[in-house]
DNA sequence: AAAATGATTGAAACTGGTTTCAATATTTGC
DNA sequence: GCAAATATTGAAACCAGTTTCAATCATTTT
């Protein structure tokens, strides 16, 4: 490795000037600093960042918290974040927790050892009260998740209203006997209870009573899809639409759907929650809940990047709009 | 932030005592050891990471680089790499090149600045000549992407015989009119030269002369699938099955073609590449060629942790086997 | 022309750990 | 019971930068 000696030696001034010419002081001569950019040049040199990380004065790492990066929506978010990130200069970690609480909280660990300056944390898996303590050592914001806080800034859509929309559709399709496919039903806060408020208000607006045997919780894949309309099958009393949690199971519920022999959205309507890729290719198309994830992503990290800069500007809640995106399934 | 020295001075030795606790060091009397992590414990201590690497003492980051995360084979990669480096105690850092040779550079910079201490390379923008100085910093594994050269471990698929059997099983099929789509055509060594050559095998040992407008180079997206599609429609004489170079492409060339009535595969076969989820959501659910996404990302995070262990196993390619799965749109 | 101001520069201290080296304490061998 | 070997410990040097402080030099003010 050159170090900033060689640098300093071949250029013939101290590394003082040299740090100088790195960090673009003023007040350095045009002549030193040329020798020393050309010094510089000519050994390949880079400051080694450990090393300016250690004195304080390095910020060029973000990290992204994401459950699975496999899944589609966290792929694309982190596309989103890393772009905005790059564009300033800034690398980003992505942390895939998959759901495990220790994990999540081993990646907490890179704000206070500053290997990552500031972090996204698009789930939760702790509780906040675990994770507050972190906020100590740099900026963290939440996107897609929220919780019940307003000290720290957050990155949402309105989760309810997407919900709300998307079973009213049902609704005003006809439908009255609607399932709804969830991942988790007993939070105190957060994404999963607004979508569930929002289910149950669409219902209650229609005059139609909950059947919670068509509440499946814990669902998020395309295989958790195929296994669920297996169990809609078996059931005497069947609903003739379904609210998917998110387009993958939906997708899963179309193909157990056809190769059943059900038409779709004649027999059973499909509607599903994202608008990812898959929504499109489907068939018949998927009418799902569109979520502005590039958006979501960049305001996380532009917001991000601002708390790095200033020290604190208020944390603010930013609620982007979802839409109803109807396609052939419902 | 809490340092040794704090640790030090509440345990009552010195900090050499309490960094010797910190790494096991064998010849520490038990009480000292004890002190040492119940400081640790009452103070919440935590390492400083710039700081250990800075004396050369930590190896715990591996970077990735992906041209986009957003592709669902890259992301099943990543995903592999990231568990099985997770488990060694390795943090993974995805770069996204974008298919920008200048990014793909930067990012080899994390080498050199010891701020990853090994790389894989699941794409490569630039010349191999290029890239090859930054070996001497740590090592580099190619995983996907494979170059002409012996020094340097590659984990791949047989893309020849997966461009060959799939356009073997279409001649089988009773096709003779076979569209090609590919990512390049005109590269020197590599991925898309392996497949290109497949494909001409294939169509030679059938006696089938190659049709040039029939072959559909820089194609990656379902969008360009679907401009492909429109393309083959205004075609005199239209092929009669399509091989996609990817299950996206596939899935884009599929809507186009149900869009514009055509019967899958009876009017058109499709076949794609990589078999991912969106291979069997498809309907008709897609014929593709499988390739193990899942053991090239653990075979290559293996192979990086090794390397970082032993300085110099001898570089070895590692090719794992592809493997027709038919469907339904063949 | 002397004093005051500001630009330019480098020596040394500092960041938070690890490693070397030497000193001291303890155990083992005979 | 004494020499040799081994265990335990800390002071100081080191990693590669940044920052503080003071010294020197040039320029402007009075």
């Amino acid at each position: 490795m050159t170090t900033i000696i060689d640098v300093a030696r071949l250029a013939g001034v101290s590394k003082t000037t040299v740090s100088r010419v790195i960090n673009n002081y003023p007040h350095i001569s045009p002549d030193k600093k040329e020798q020393v950019l050309k010094a510089m040049e000519q050994l390949g040199f880079t400051p080694n960042p450990s090393a300016r990380r250690l004195r304080g004065q390095l910020a060029t790492t973000i990290a992204v918290v994401v459950p699975k990066i496999v899944n589609p929506f966290f792929s694309y978010l982190v596309d989103a974040i890393e772009q905005v990130g790059y564009r300033s200069g800034y690398q980003t970690l992505i942390c895939q927790t998959n759901e495990d609480k220790e994990k999540e909280l081993s990646y907490l660990n890179l704000l206070k050892t500053k290997q990552a300056d500031g972090i996204i944390m698009t789930s939760i898996e702790n509780d906040w009260a675990q994770i507050e303590p972190y906020t100590e050592f740099g900026p963290i914001v939440l996107c897609n998740e929220y919780i019940n806080k307003t000290d720290v800034p957050m990155i949402r859509v309105d989760q309810y209203q997407g919900t709300y929309i998307g079973v009213k559709h049902l609704i005003e399709r006809g439908h009255r006997k609607i399932a709804y496919c969830t991942g988790g039903l007993f939070t105190e806060f957060g994404k999963d209870k607004d979508r569930n408020q929002g289910y149950q208000k669409a219902l209650e607006e229609a005059g139609i009573p909950v059947n919670p045997s068509w509440i499946l919780v814990d669902k998020h894949t395309i295989e958790d899809g195929k296994r669920v309309m297996q169990l809609l099958m078996e059931m005497k009393d069947r609903p003739t639409a379904v609210f998917a949690g998110s387009d993958e199971i939906a997708g899963g519920l179309m193909m157990a759907a056809k190769k059943a022999g059900l038409r779709i959205p004649d027999d059973l309507a499909i509607i599903g929650f994202d608008d990812q890729p898959i929504a499109e290719v489907l068939d018949p198309g998927l009418t799902t809940i569109r979520q502005p994830i590039a958006q979501m992503g960049k305001k996380a990290g532009e917001i991000l990047l601002a708390m790095l800069n200033e020290p604190c500007p208020s944390p603010a809640v930013y609620e982007l709009p979802v839409e109803l995106v109807v396609r052939e399934s419902t």
